[in-house]
Order: C-alpha cells, then sequence, then structure tokens
DNA sequence: CTGTATGATTCTAT
DNA sequence: ATAGAATCATACAG
C-alpha cells in the first residue's frame, strides 16, 4: 500500500501466479516451450507415424507443424532477447549503483529491491509474450487441428482392420479397453496433438459406436461388407485351424485341402466388384450339414441349447464368429447347399428383432432370413 | 453442385 | 459412466 515507487502499477502478481503456470503448461504441452527436437515434436512424431500409406493426410499436419516451429522458434528468440536484455539491464542498474555507492552508502538491501523490480518488469513482459504465443498456437490449432469437426478419414487399411475385428465380433461388437487399445495401436489412428493415445483409443470408440448404429440402422447396406470381412476372417481362421481340419478329417464332408485354396491375395477387397459377385455367391448357401471336428469340440463346450444366458464369453463369441465365418467358406467351397435364394448371404449375428446386440445372439450365431433361427443345426451335432 | 459416407460431438436414457 | 440416437460438418464421388 505504501510501496512507493509506483514501478509496479501494472500487475501485483508476487505469488506463484497460477495464470502464467497455465500458460507455461500449455506451451509445454503444445511442444513450444519445451526441448528443441526432443520432447517438443514428440506428439508431432506421433501424427506422422500414421504414415502406411503415401496417400495419408500428412500434407496437413506438415504445414500445422511449420506454422508451429514457427512459433516456437519466434518463441525461443524472443525469450532469449529478454532475457539477456534483463541481465543486461540488471548489470547496467548494478553499475550504477555501484558508482553511487562511492558517494553515499547503498545498503545491500536496496540493491535487492531494484534488482527484484527489474525482474518483475521484464517476467511481466515474459508473460506477455507467453500469453500472445499461446493465442497463436491456440489460433493455429484450431485452424488445423481441432477445428471442431475438421473431419478426416481414416487411412484405408485402418478402416480395415476396424472392420475386420467389428464383423468378427459382430456378436459382440464392444471391444475392451485393452482391445481398443490394440486396435488403435495396429491402425495408427493418430491424428492426435497434445496428449498421444487417449484421443486414439477415444477414435476408436467414435468409430464403433458409429459403426455399431449404422450397421443396425440399415443392415441391408452393409451385407456385402459383412460377406467381405467374414470371408477375410474366414481365411485368418483357416490358416489358424487349418491344421486342426486336416487332422481329422475324417468326419468331414469336404476336403478342407481343396477348399482352402483361395489365397489370401484373393481377399484384398480392393472395391474389386466381381470379387464381391464371387464372394457373396459363396455365401449364398445355407449353414447346415457340415461339422468342424476339432473345433467343434471348443463350439459344444459354449454353445448352449436355449440361446440365452451366454452373456460376456468374450472369447466364445470370436471364437464362435471364426468358426461361423469358416463354416460358410467350407461349404461353398465344395459346391453344396445352393438351393437357398440368393440374398441371404451372411446374415447378422446376435442382432435380435429389436436391434439389441447385448446377448440376444443365439448360439449357431448364423440365422438366416429365409431360415429362421431353428433350421440349421447340424452343426452342433457331432 | 448435390448426394452420400464418415468422423466427431452432443444430448438423452440407463 | 456408457451406449445409443440425433446431429453436425467435412470428404469425396458423381
Amino acid at each position: 500500500m505504501l510501496g512507493g515507487l509506483s514501478i509496479r502499477g501494472a500487475q501485483e502478481e508476487d505469488p506463484p501466479d497460477p495464470q502464467l503456470m497455465r500458460l507455461d503448461n500449455m506451451l509445454l504441452a503444445e511442444g513450444v516451450a519445451g526441448p528443441e527436437k526432443g520432447g517438443g515434436s514428440a506428439a508431432v512424431a506421433a501424427a506422422a507415424t500414421a504414415s502406411g500409406s503415401p496417400t495419408d493426410n500428412s500434407i496437413e499436419h506438415s504445414d500445422y507443424r511449420a506454422k508451429l516451429s514457427q512459433i516456437r522458434q519466434i518463441y525461443h528468440t524472443e525469450l532469449e532477447k529478454y532475457e539477456q536484455a534483463c541481465n543486461e539491464f540488471t548489470t547496467h542498474v548494478m553499475n550504477l549503483l555501484r558508482e553511487q555507492s562511492r558517494t553515499r552508502p547503498i545498503s545491500p538491501k536496496e540493491i535487492e529491491r531494484m534488482v527484484s523490480i527489474i525482474h518483475r518488469k521484464f517476467s511481466s513482459i515474459q508473460m506477455q509474450l507467453k500469453q500472445s504465443t499461446c493465442e497463436a498456437v491456440m489460433i493455429l490449432r484450431s485452424r488445423f487441428l481441432d477445428a471442431r469437426r475438421k473431419r478426416r478419414n481414416f487411412s484405408k487399411q485402418a478402416t480395415e482392420i476396424l472392420n475386420e475385428y467389428f464383423y468378427s465380433h459382430l456378436s459382440n461388437p464392444y471391444p475392451s479397453e485393452e482391445a481398443k487399445e490394440e486396435l488403435a495401436k495396429k491402425c495408427s489412428i493418430t491424428v492426435s496433438q497434445g496428449v498421444g493415445s487417449t484421443i486414439t483409443v477415444a477414435q476408436v470408440s467414435n468409430w464403433f459406436g458409429n459403426k455399431r448404429i449404422r450397421y443396425k440402422k440399415n443392415i441391408g447396406k452393409f451385407q456385402e461388407e459383412a460377406n467381405l470381412y467374414a470371408a477375410k476372417t474366414a481365411v485368418n481362421a483357416a490358416h489358424a485351424v487349418a491344421a486342426a481340419v486336416q487332422n481329422s478329417q475324417t468326419n468331414s464332408p469336404t476336403t478342407p485341402n481343396s477348399g482352402f485354396q483361395m489365397k489370401d491375395e484373393e481377399f484384398q477387397l480392393d472395391s474389386a466388384e466381381n470379387k464381391n459377385t464371387l464372394l457373396t455367391s459363396m455365401f449364398t448357401g445355407s449353414s447346415g450339414s457340415f461339422n468342424l471336428p476339432n473345433s467343434g469340440d471348443m463350439f459344444m463346450s459354449m454353445q448352449n441349447p436355449n440361446g440365452d444366458s451366454y452373456q460376456g464369453a468374450q472369447v466364445g463369441a470370436n471364437v464362435q464368429s471364426q468358426v461361423d465365418t469358416l463354416r460358410h467358406v467350407i461349404s461353398q467351397t465344395a459346391g453344396y447347399n445352393d438351393d437357398l435364394g440368393g440374398n441371404s448371404m451372411y446374415s447378422p449375428h446376435g442382432l435380435d428383432a429389436n436391434g439389441g446386440w447385448q446377448d440376444a445372439m443365439t448360439p449357431s450365431s448364423v440365422i438366416s432370413p429365409t431360415e429362421g433361427p431353428g433350421s440349421v443345426h447340424s452343426d452342433t451335432s457331432n
């Protein structure tokens, strides 16, 4: 109050100063403040990791990066300048005081006070700098990255991975937190900047949320896709189960070896239409009248004749859906059972009439519209 | 430019 | 808190 020399006029922030802390934190988070290339560009590096496909979206990212580093450079330059100026000024004043000390006695206290005034002044300038830097970053961010709903499509590869998971877990398309992380990692859907992985998982969640609801809303629209990915999964499953099938082919009416001739490349699904139709026709058969000797065991253990109370059992659902798709492929490649109409195809698992997903699916998760839930079932036998 | 696809956000119900 | 539903805003194909 009596503080005399009015030099402080502008701000009175002697204490820690929360605002400054906030600015500092933000600048750090944005990679403006931190170490030059190490920590600061970690987020950027993560973003750049999305590389994968050449047609990626890194163009705008690099643009953003360029501007951000520009900001950073300016910020650092200015900061340094201020610091230097501060030091110079301080020494100047000190010299002056020292000179004066010849003529009048100057207490160390007074010196200290002087120095602290100077420092305060400069730090207020610094704060201004930080503030405007923050503003600049915010603007840049909102322009490039956030922009609220500045949407970027995921890479084809990423959607493929997500779809694969979705359709192979169609009976329970709710990936766990870990599964999401894994998927996120696999997809490299890192469009984030600041905090990295959280957003990525959130994106996976978004994707599944959207997918579930859109799938449910218009299943017909997704049939092709479902078939496609079912086939893919089947092929994968085939690799895994092939040995078992081979070993115990004694029971099987089909000859597995010839059945699995299809190669992975055949299912690259680059939106080739003829492939689509091919696959579609593959699935027009019913799913009855065959059994998978070995996998049948896994099956039985989790199959519940009542068709309900089969909650959770994620692993079970997973295996089952794989086996389901596998069976489709096998049955078709064997060339039987084509007496059905062309549009039954691979029908949705576990989706009841109301659209419930939870545990509404029947154990034999293939419900052909033309057949109804009840009619399949030689496959449970064994 | 128009229509559809799609990622993100917001609101609601549970 | 979480999923679903509605909605928004952009991407992209025609």
